[in-house]
Formats: C-alpha cells, sequence, structure tokens
DNA sequence: TATTAAGCGAGACGGTACGTCACGTCTTAGG
DNA sequence: CCTAAGACGTGACGTACCGTCTCGCTTAATA
C-alpha cells in the first residue's frame, strides 16, 4: 500500500498550487527523518513486545517523538499499524516469465516465503483483525491486496491466452485457491513456508483447475 | 475446544477422592445459568456493536451479572473471547459418507459454511490475531483445530484405502489446501462462502492432488 | 456500653415468653464462643493491621468464622468496631470516695490512663471519625458516654451538698473541661496520659471552678 | 499546613539552577484551575453527601476533572481530604492584645468557634481518625497544629513576663487545658461552640492555673 | 534582520476500561 | 436454626491509554 492511502495529511489539503512545484507551506516543515523513526518504532515495539503492548505512548518513547507528532502523520493507531505493515510486505510486481506456474510461485513469493517471521505474522494478524472490525481498515486491506488481484488477473488471461488454463478461469478463485493455504499456513498451522511449499500449492491448484 | 482448557478454575484438576463422586466443595456453588449468560451476552456485544466496544463491563451489564462474577470463570478477556468463539463454531464430527469428497465437504461445512455471518468472522479474526501474540491462545486455537486435523487424517486414510487417493497425500497438507482458500475469503476477500464454493474447492484440490 | 445496645439480636425479638424460663428457640442455638472469638479477632486485626486494613472478611477468616456469622450477631461493621471499642474501654463505676478530687480521678482512670496505647487510640478515633458522619454510630457512642455523664452528675451533685462546688456547677461542663483535655492528648497531641497528669487536670479545673 | 507538604509533586524540590528563576519543567504545565475546582469539589462532596459517599469518582465528577487529574497532584484520598480540611481551618496568627485571655481566646477562635459546622467536624474527625492510623497523616496533622503551639508559646511567655501567669506555666499543657475541651464538645458532647464558652473555657483554666 | 507560522519534545487534560477488592446478602451441605 | 465456605451484584479503587491540548523552543520562508 502507499502511503498516501492512510497518510492523507501529508500531501493533501495543500494549496491550490499554480506552480507545479511542490507548494512549501509556511512554517517548519516535518521532520522527514520523524516518519522513518515512528514507522521502525512501531514495528520494534509490535515485534519486541507484542501487539498487546503496542500502545502510541511506546511507540513515541520508542522514537524519542511528542505524541502529536505521531497524530500529525496519522489518524489512529490503526493507520500506523497498516503503514508499518506494508514496510514489512512490499508490494508484489506482476510478473511475466512465460508460463503461469512461474507467474504465480513468483506474485507470492514477496508476500509470504517468509512471513512467518514472527513479526510480519503479527502485523498480519493484527490488521486482518481490525479489518474484520473496521470498515477503514478493511479498506485499507482490500486497497492492498488489490495489487495481488491486478496481478492475478494479468497472469490469468496471458495464461488462457496461451492455452495453460481453461478461458472461464476466475482469476480471484485462482487467488483464494493460491494464496489462501498459505496465509492458512502462517495464521492456523504455524508451519513455515519455503520456495517448495509455494511450487507444491500451486501444481496442485493448476493440475486441478486444468480441464 | 472444551471449556476446560480455558477455564481451569471450574474442576481444579483434583482428584484425592477414593471414591468417584465429584468431591463437592464447600460454600456456595458457581451459578451454572451464570456461565451461559455470560457467554451469550459475550456473543451479543460482539456481534450487536462490534469488537471495539467488546469490553467486559459491558458483557457484565448485559448478562445482569457482576464483573467479579466473569473473572472468576475466566481469567481474561481473551479467554471469554475464546470460549465464546467456542461456542459459535462447533467442533465437526468425523464424517464417514464412503466418498472422500462428501466426506471433506462435510468436514468444512459447520466451521465456514456461515462463517461470512459477520459475528463468527469477529471472532475467528480477534481468536487468530491474538493467537499470534498470545503463546496460551495459540495453543488453546491448535486444541480446537486439533479435531479437523484428525477428520482430516482419518478421512484421507480412508480415501486412501478406497484408492481415491495417493498413498503419499499428506492429511494437513490437504487441509492446509482446503481449509486455506475458505479461511481466506472470510477474512481476506470478504466475499461469501455458500456450499457450491466448498464443494468447487474441494473438486478442485482432490483433482489436482489424484496425480 | 453494652452489648445489648449495638447487637438488638441477641436478646431482643423473642417470643412472648410466657413462662419466665428463657424460651429456647427452636434449632441450633448459636455458638456462644463465636461472639468471643469474633471481637478478639476485631480487636487483632485493628490492632496488627490498623484500621485500613480493617476488613469483615479479615475479621472472619482471623476468627475462623463465616462473614455471615458475624452479620448475623452485628448489623454492620461500625457496631462491630464499637462493640470491640467496649471490651477495651469498660465502663466507669460511680465513684464515691468522699471528695469530689478523688471522684473525678477514678470517673476518669479506666477510660483514658492507658487509653494511650495504639489499640485503644485507633478504635477511639475510628468510632469518634464514623460517629461524626454516621448518626446511629453517633447515638451509640452517645450512649457508651452517657455513663461518664450520669457518674460526673451524681458526683457534682454530691461535690455541691459537701460545699466542694458552686451550687450552679454544670456537670456536663465540668465534663467538658476534664475529659476534653484528656481526649485532646490523646487524639492531637500525641503525648502520654498518666496519673498525674489526670490529678493535675482535676486540679485545674476544680480550682478554676471554685469561685 | 502547607499545601507542599502534602503535595510534593508540585514544586519537586529541585534547586539546580545557578539563576534563582524557577526552572520551568517542560511540557504543559498543570492547571492551576484544576487545583482549586478539586479542592472545592471535595469540600463539596464533602459537605453535601457526608463522608460515607466522598469518592475520588465523585469529586472528580463535580470538578469536571479526570481522575488521573487528581492523582497526579494527590497521592492519596486522604492526602486530598487533608488539603481541603487545610482549605476549611485557617491557620491562626498569633494574637497580641495584651493580657493573655483575650490572646488565648483570638487563638482559639479560628479553629473552633463555627468548627461545630457539620462540614468540619467531618474533616477534623476524619482526619483525626486517619491520623491515629497514618503516620505521614499525623506527620501532617502535627505539623498542622504546630502554628497554634507555637502561638500558645508565645501568648504564655508574653504572659508570664506580664506577671499575668506563673513563671512555670507550661504552654503545651495549657493548650490541652483550652483546647482539648473544645475539641471534646466538637467530637463528642456534640454541643454548640460559641464565644461565650471559648472565654469560660479560658477564664476557668486561667483562674485555675493562676496559684 | 525581524516576523510569522508551523513543527518539535514533553506532558497535562477529560474520558473510559481495566482487573482487584470489599461490601452485605444469599446459597450450599452438614451439625 | 446455626455453622463454614464461598459465590453473588454492586460499586469504588488506583492505573493505563486514548486522542487532544497547551507549554517553550526551533526552524525555515517571508517581510
Amino acid at each position: 500500500m502507499t502511503s498516501a492511502t492512510s497518510r492523507p495529511d501529508t500531501a493533501a489539503a495543500q494549496a491550490p498550487a499554480d506552480p507545479p512545484v511542490e507548494a512549501r507551506r509556511p512554517g517548519r516543515p516535518r521532520d522527514p527523518q520523524a516518519d522513518a523513526a515512528i514507522l521502525q518504532a512501531t514495528v520494534e515495539v509490535l515485534c519486541e513486545h507484542g501487539f498487546g503492548a503496542f500502545t502510541v505512548d511506546a511507540v513515541a518513547a520508542h522514537a524519542g517523538v511528542g505524541k502529536a507528532t505521531i497524530y500529525r502523520r496519522w489518524p489512529s493507531r490503526e493507520a500506523l499499524v497498516l503503514d508499518a505493515a506494508a514496510t514489512l510486505v512490499p508490494q508484489p510486481d506482476v510478473p511475466d516469465t512465460g508460463s503461469v506456474r512461474d507467474d504465480l510461485i513468483a506474485l507470492m513469493s514477496g508476500s509470504f516465503e517468509d512471513a512467518a517471521s514472527a513479526n510480519k505474522q503479527q502485523l498480519m494478524a493484527a490488521v486482518t483483525a481490525e479489518a474484520v472490525v473496521n470498515p477503514e481498515m478493511k479498506r485499507l486491506l482490500r486497497d492492498y491486496t488489490q495489487r495481488r488481484r491486478d496481478g492475478s488477473a494479468v497472469v490469468v488471461r496471458r495464461a488462457i491466452e496461451r492455452g495453460e488454463l481453461p478461458a472461464d478461469t476466475d482469476p480471484d478463485f485462482l487467488l483464494d485457491l493460491i494464496a489462501g493455504p498459505l496465509f492458512y499456513r502462517v495464521q492456523i498451522s504455524g508451519r513455515p513456508i519455503g520456495d517448495e511449499v509455494v511450487a507444491d500449492v500451486v501444481d496442485v491448484v493448476l493440475r486441478g483447475l486444468a480441464h
């Protein structure tokens, strides 16, 4: 996810900007180091002391920053968690390897292959849980996963054109079938995810969908 | 999950009595109606006002019960949520329909078919999130899903004996492949789960696994 | 004060008692040892752990008694404290030594001479404080001090008859003048009270009142 | 009593600064209006609803203040009561009327003349009771009464110089003899204190002490 | 160079929920 | 009917965080 989605204050609500140069607002500009310090402190607090100890005060203390400096940048704890998560789980690029199998493996790798690390699990679970409850978080989470859905659509279309998949293959259903088991392993089974696991899942699903 | 796992005070793991009669403790016994009232109130509060408004005070008020009566039975909010979740998501029986397809569909139905209802989503997400952070919750959650894993093992063994699945089929991996997509739909995709979805997933996976 | 004032249940509200023999009520009689055990436990708890730790539960545990057994005998914590105080500070007898000076010294001795002991101070202060707030306690406290007032009236009357005091001497004012300084030493000054102090106060007051 | 004794956080006993300017601490300063509002609310709650209904929550609600704002200033309910008491019972000035009789009457007036009002009684009794139990409160109460003792010493010294009192008069004993009866009337007798009562007590004691 | 406007760390603010404790009452099985 | 034990509803306790609001200061761009 881009920061803009959860940090609307940064670039938004600025002067009409006649000149395309960034309309510098008067007054002292925001300390650009604070953003990074806060995000890093968020990740550290979450990973070191768990989500139960995740406190805006704790993040502020950890980052050596005032609470107001956090709330000036993020509207809520949730938005902060989400942006911290985005720091850890990068957006995938849409792959084009020539084979649907390798495309799907590439699409999944960044999101799950080392997602078993405790901190990513924490963030993913926290974001997921909050999303169920909080419509805004739900929206942000859907925005974040949209890229993967778009990737899936492209990959499937190309696979259909190459004759690797039936013409009526639903790319969203395909994504459920592949991302689902990986997500489930992380959240419920608690078993590790390596490259071979991703490949195994993709193989079973592709074989099951052919026909 | 059994209540005993998260309500350790109830029977207190004692066995001094030579006769098998349960050694009645002195004093006024706990009101058995309170247990039910508290669990029901927990579900109601979670469903009606969302997880953000889930408050022990609110549960107590809803149940017409003192807070101490809740804390006498459950050591924390989390344990309470867990037991309430166990109320909503019943343990599956191990099915034996004669075909692996119908067995798996039966195994999944109780857990997911109407899990899309907001309240179950809330509970599942909350429990999952807490489990990532809280080792005790993790253990309880694994205890809870153990039954389904046991069921999967039995179903797979019978399927192998009938020749419906390859002899080297891993029942845990099978469970990842089937429960994963359903769980993912509930938590991430947010799309509904009906009988046909469960059947579709099972069909794809079985076809993919059969050589 | 007699127990009857604060323990109205004991003898009161019993059958019309046609035969003068004590009308034995049906059922198990009250354990007479419990009364003493409770009062003693009250004193112990108050003295050992201070008034802040004075708790009905603590008294019950200390006395090896159920809480209900306490509440069956005393209507409230306050009544219990009061009766425990009465245990420590005995009612004075009306003295008749032949001289007003010795009469007054005798009247005060039991109440104050060793009242400086921490436990009596605790009880006196607690009772006094509660009395200001609680009308019932106020009444009980006045009942308790009534005996001393009665004694003062008798002593003063005899002193007037003997010509030791002016005919218009107000016995209540006399009591204020003598008991006041002693009480004040206990509660505020914190200085010890010995026999000579009582005598000094009595001497000053009697000399001051004679004309 | 000075506020500093029971509100140790306020100035925090620091003196690192070479210049005598008070070293302003960083952060938002405490709202000075809150102090007054809390003290006033304390007095109101005590007077309107009695000591039994004296609750930190009630004070907070009455003052329109959060509970934390109270606990930031006073470490306990008791300290709060003490400071509120200091609000009501002003420290006496040391009088110098030229006669020991008028000096003593003046010294007592502020403390007792209208102390019979229910609210002052409540506060005095509560403070006294707590002092017996709580050494810190005891110390604070003695600090508070120190001024009166100092006044007594000065008044007695001047009276001795003027020949109004014997040279060996003990000013503390004199204070016991005069303040004691007044205190006793307030706390035990429950009879009113007017100017004439103070004068009567002073007259008897002075006459009794003058040989 | 002086003014202005916003950001900065710090921390107080009114709230709300936490989990604990004690109240005085009620409910067991047994004496 | 009393007993010890202990659960009950109630409500205050003192703590912790929430998100907001001052403080005095710092940092640029404007005047």
